[in-house]
DNA sequence: TAGTGGTCTAGACCACGAC
DNA sequence: TCGTGGTCTAGACCACTAT
């Protein structure tokens, strides 16, 4: 049996395709953000085909960031690209999330300084160790690094280098960031340098790609 | 049995993931671009496992962009994230394509302009039709639009405005790039006025993840 | 304990590409 | 014709979550 919102087993469409615009229109019809759609197997009955076919097209709208499937709870929707949010450059990465209403946490391991942008960006930073004596135990919970150096070590940021380059989340990065592994992220490597000219500061950021926006002014040389 | 090379089914982690890191240990070592990898059925042959798990590999490894399916022929290695450029931001696309070292060639479709940077980027480009008569009809060949601009209307870029962020690559994108769909990209969304703060130029450039990368010198304001 | 998504098996038929 | 990857079925067991 075929009808308006069901599989058409006689389509030259393969069937998860076809689930994937009747869950699409779905969705934006009448689901909003954060709504449980039905669980894997209903979806097999109600369309009546295997769990493949479902897993699959679950599975691309994840890839594609219109779904979040968590185990042992379900598939949720997910904002759809809406919530970009704003990144200044030539500020730091506290600064600049912060300036973007995000709240920011960090945790200091050893020399290396880890933050973690609510399930929205993660971060290695690398500091020469020679010029930060006591950098490692000092307490970055939520103080930015840059008003750490300045007050402790009177050294400000004056000029920097930043790469921009979009890349897969690793699995690692993907469970920090709770994205799926694969998904298009925005990896920002930065030198960081003071007015003296001394290079202090190396990171590297990774942004989940549907959920930020790099942005910059640019003028005429 | 299990060896150096096999999967270990007392592991706690999934067969695929195994395999995933076996076949990249594999490219690494033995493959070179361009090179055919065993079949799906001989890889299930090779590992004892089923094809569902050599399937699930391969598609993660092509997801990341590693490697290449090819329906009716098989899967070949492809490059492995080498071959970055750069891109100096306040330029327009084609000064900073050949900046680089790219051959740049263009169609005029209408009054669309599509830049094709050899298999690399994607770029459309909005400009006002009224202040532009004739532009649609202009050789763009191998000119820089901003060439033409300057000299026909004067029109000189001063000052502008990019988005960039992460995404994956639509079927159609993934075509013009020869890339596969999915794979990370990333987007530049431009806003460019002239020194009399007329916005003419909105373009929206889309380069592959695995062969661009955006780089910027930022200062302190 | 019951339900969810994650992983896996052992098959099957298909369209596509090379021969 | 034969081998390839693409799609699909009908099961199974697992870890995780909630109650």
């Amino acid at each position: 049996m075929t009808n308006a919102t069901g599989i058409d087993v006689r389509s030259f469409e393969p069937y998860y395709e076809q689930l994937k615009r009747i869950l699409i229109r779905d969705i934006e019809a009448n689901r909003a953000e954060g709504d449980l759609l039905p669980s894997e197997s209903e979806m097999c009955r109600t369309y009546a085909v295997s769990r493949t076919v479902v897993r699959q097209a679950l599975g691309d709208l994840e890839n594609e960031g219109l779904v979040l499937k968590v185990k042992g709870k379900g598939t949720y929707v997910t904002g759809r690209k809406l919530n970009t949010s704003f990144v200044q450059h030539s500020l730091g990465f506290y600064e600049s999330m912060q300036k973007a209403g995000h709240v920011v946490r960090s945790k200091t391991l050893a020399l290396r300084t880890e933050h973690c942008g609510v399930s929205m960006a993660k971060l290695r930073t690398v500091l020469p160790a020679r010029l930060f004596p006591g950098l490692a135990d000092m307490d970055m919970t939520d103080k930015s690094l840059y008003q750490v150096l300045a007050s402790e070590y009177g050294i400000r940021p004056a000029s920097g280098h930043r790469a921009i380059d979009a890349t897969a989340l690793s699995s690692e990065d993907a469970h920090h960031l709770r994205a799926p592994a694969g998904q298009p992220a925005l990896r920002i490597e930065s030198i960081t340098r003071s007015a003296e000219g001394v290079l202090f500061e190396y990171y590297v950021a990774i942004y989940r790609g549907d959920t930020f926006k790099f942005e910059l002014e640019v003028t005429s040389p």
